[in-house]
DNA sequence: ACGCCGACTGCGTTGCGTAC
DNA sequence: GTACGCAACGCAGTCGGCGT
């Protein structure tokens, strides 16, 4: 689903306010790409919430959770909606900032982000040798100004040169030493002293669906979001067999079980990988509930856009 | 078959240069 | 000094495909 997808889905969701609010809907509503799934949720909620005396889309604000706030029978009910044309069946899934495990309070105290910790080990400069080991780079590349892209654009044309094994080599060897560098960084981390409590928050927080920079940092430091997200509700909209399926989802209810089930938090490395991950105790027992792994989204390892790619391992989701 | 990444891409923001 | 335009960068979302 592309970017522009994102402003139908938005004028669908003013389209389940116009219901939920009576308010008559326009030709243009219903040729919306999403205009039965909307429907289908207008009526779930209907269903789900009696005596609804006004539905407010609440828009991109990044302070709240929910796209909806509806008052049924005099109590303010969050609404989220997330609509999709495949049956999606896949666990939360999120694509982090780079620095988003120092950023969030995990650790005490002054805590090296990976980004800074990258700077220390001059990465940059060392990518650059290894890049510059391949010397017949087309002065197409050598001519630009801005060192980053010029950077970048070596990586791009070493990759997509196939069958040399020079090029190869050298992406290789970047991305060895970029492994390395992740290693070394884990181990790093893993002596500083972690706080459960946040960590706690951080894994709730991702597992509601709550993983863009802004809203991480500012719901964390609030220690009240787990009230908030008692009156929250996510409906799911999905495409399956020719039919639009709802489900509800109580996130109050999942919280509240994901919290009474540990006693404890906490961040673990696995000695030789690139990951560490958040686990709950549990008794005596470790279980492991989120892989956070250090990733380098474009082109190559170590060459461009650090971030984190979050895997939910919690068991059937 | 499917989980696990790797890659591509669009958008928003920032920051810099230029013109007034 | 300020206002504007543009380029570059960072962030987010999703899809394809490889390896087990």
């Amino acid at each position: 689903m592309g970017k522009h997808e994102r402003q139908l889905i938005e004028e669908a969701e003013k389209i389940i306010e116009k219901i939920l609010n009576s308010n008559p809907l326009t030709s243009n509503d219903k040729k919306n790409r999403w205009f039965f799934h909307a429907l289908q949720v207008a009526k779930q909620i209907k269903k789900d919430f009696t005596n609804i005396s006004s539905a407010k889309h609440l828009g991109n604000r990044y302070d709240n959770t929910g796209d909806m706030l509806i008052i049924s029978n005099g109590e303010k009910i969050f609404i989220e909606i997330k609509m999709s044309d495949t049956k999606s069946g896949i666990g939360t899934r999120a694509n982090i900032n780079q620095d988003a495990l120092t950023e969030n309070y995990l650790f005490v105290g002054e805590v090296k982000s990976w980004s800074g910790f990258r700077k220390e080990k001059n990465h940059d400069k060392w990518v650059d040798d290894y890049l510059d080991k391949f010397s017949r780079s087309p002065q197409k590349i050598l001519k630009i100004s801005n060192l980053i892209t010029q950077r970048e654009e070596k990586a791009r044309y070493l990759r997509n040169l196939k069958r040399n094994k020079k090029s190869k080599d050298i992406l290789k060897n970047i991305q060895k030493r970029d492994r390395e560098e992740k290693l070394e960084y884990l181990n790093y981390l893993s002596v500083q002293k972690q706080d459960a409590e946040m960590i706690k928050g951080f894994f709730i927080l991702i597992t509601l669906g709550i993983h863009t920079k802004e809203p991480l940092v500012d719901l964390i430091k609030e220690k009240n979001f787990f009230k908030e997200v008692q009156n929250l509700f996510i409906y799911y909209a999905n495409y399956h067999k020719g039919k639009v399926i709802v489900r509800r989802e109580d996130t109050g209810e999942r919280v509240n079980k994901i919290i009474s089930k540990y006693s404890d938090f906490k961040i673990v490395f696995p000695k030789g990988l690139t990951h560490c991950k958040i686990a709950g105790i549990r008794g005596s027992k470790s279980e492991p509930l989120l892989q956070i792994v250090l990733h380098w989204k474009n082109i190559a390892q170590g060459i461009k856009t650090p971030c984190l790619n979050i895997f939910d391992l919690t068991p059937n989701n």
